[in-house]
DNA sequence: AACACGGGGTA
DNA sequence: TACCCAGTGTT
């Protein structure tokens, strides 16, 4: 596949120092990889789709127990495909974001009806399935099936942004320019860009972290901009916003998510849901009295939550 | 381009 | 307390 950057400004290949930044990531690689279930020899491309789902704003520390418990009890797509939506959800636990579990479950389906259960290889193809965004694409194209791709997350857009550009952070949104940067870097050789890919990731988890690098330990440090500049303050600090939670409608969905996800009975009461929500105190009591209601109506909205239509209405359940 | 979307660990 | 984390889908 051709990925070669049409930037006129700049060379579109960067043979001596690219070769340089290759060699130096893939000899750190060698010696500090973590050794993670979904890197196993024998881990297959449904074990890396799975591991890189729940990857996705979830830090390795939590996915890896979450992740041997889902792979023993649905090793294929054609046993995820076949669960019951509510076992998914308990099973996805509090990893977060439980939307990604029912579309991971969705792209199980996908595959089992469209690749004949088996996870393609086309890095297209995976981006049409549900709940596979660019990142995780190319992650599983790469890491999967041994494939080229530009794996940009955010520890690779940071790495190259320090390393390249002299950045302390990437900017907000990914760019033309930057992806076009990051495919100038990627190695010819396939077996080889996959190792600078999960290289990338892994200097970018262990050394180059967000918050406190730990340069002295970088094997990029005599190449890196960022450092060569005196570790610059990152330039778009002014504009990112830290996201709030205490108070939050999304803190207000996790308790109804995770008092359906523990509730015995098959139907909950509404009521009990909307308690649950406001941290057990009376709901008209708070400071925004609809809250708890509106965001049990978001999970129905979101097919987290089914609302009985029958007899019974003013019951809920997990899907 | 901006937003909404969980939850917990760490400095 | 504030920030961060192997992003995705919608508006």
């Amino acid at each position: 596949m051709m990925t070669a950057a049409t930037a006129t400004d700049e060379p579109t290949t960067h043979p001596t120092e690219g070769a340089a930044l290759v060699d130096a990531v893939l000899g750190w690689y060698a010696e500090h990889a973590r050794d993670l279930p979904w890197r196993a020899p024998g881990a297959g491309a449904w074990a890396v789709l799975v591991s890189e789902v729940m990857l996705q704003q979830t830090p390795v520390a939590r996915v890896e127990p979450a992740w041997r418990a889902w792979m023993a009890r649905w090793p294929t797509p054609a046993d995820l495909a076949a669960a019951r939506p509510a076992e998914v959800l308990r099973a996805w636990d509090r990893l977060g974001y439980p939307r990604r579990a029912l579309r991971l479950q969705e792209c199980a389906r996908a595959i089992v009806a469209e690749h004949d259960g088996e996870v393609p290889a086309d890095e297209a193809a995976l981006l049409a399935l549900p709940g596979i965004g660019a990142y995780t694409a190319a992650a599983v194209a790469a890491f999967a099936h041994g494939r080229r791709a530009v794996v940009l997350d955010t520890n690779v857009r940071r790495v190259l942004g320090r390393a390249l550009e002299g950045r302390a952070l990437p900017a907000p949104s990914l760019g033309r320019a930057e992806r076009d940067r990051a495919a100038a870097y990627l190695p010819a050789d396939a077996a080889t860009s996959v190792r600078w890919n999960v290289g990338l990731m892994e200097l970018g988890a262990l050394v180059c972290t967000a918050r406190a690098p730990r340069c002295d330990a970088c094997p990029l440090l005599d190449a890196c901009a960022w450092h060569a500049a005196g570790k610059p303050a990152d330039e778009h600090a002014g504009r990112r916003r830290t996201q709030a939670w205490h108070g939050t409608d999304r803190q207000v969905r996790g308790r109804i998510m995770a008092h359906l996800r523990h509730h015995r009975q098959e139907w909950a009461a509404g009521e009990d849901l909307l308690v649950a929500g406001a941290d057990g105190a009376d709901p008209a009591a708070l400071p925004d009295p609809g809250q708890p209601a509106r965001a049990l109506a978001s999970l129905v909205g979101d097919g987290l939550v089914v609302a009985d239509t029958g007899a019974h209405a003013g019951r809920f359940r997990l899907p």
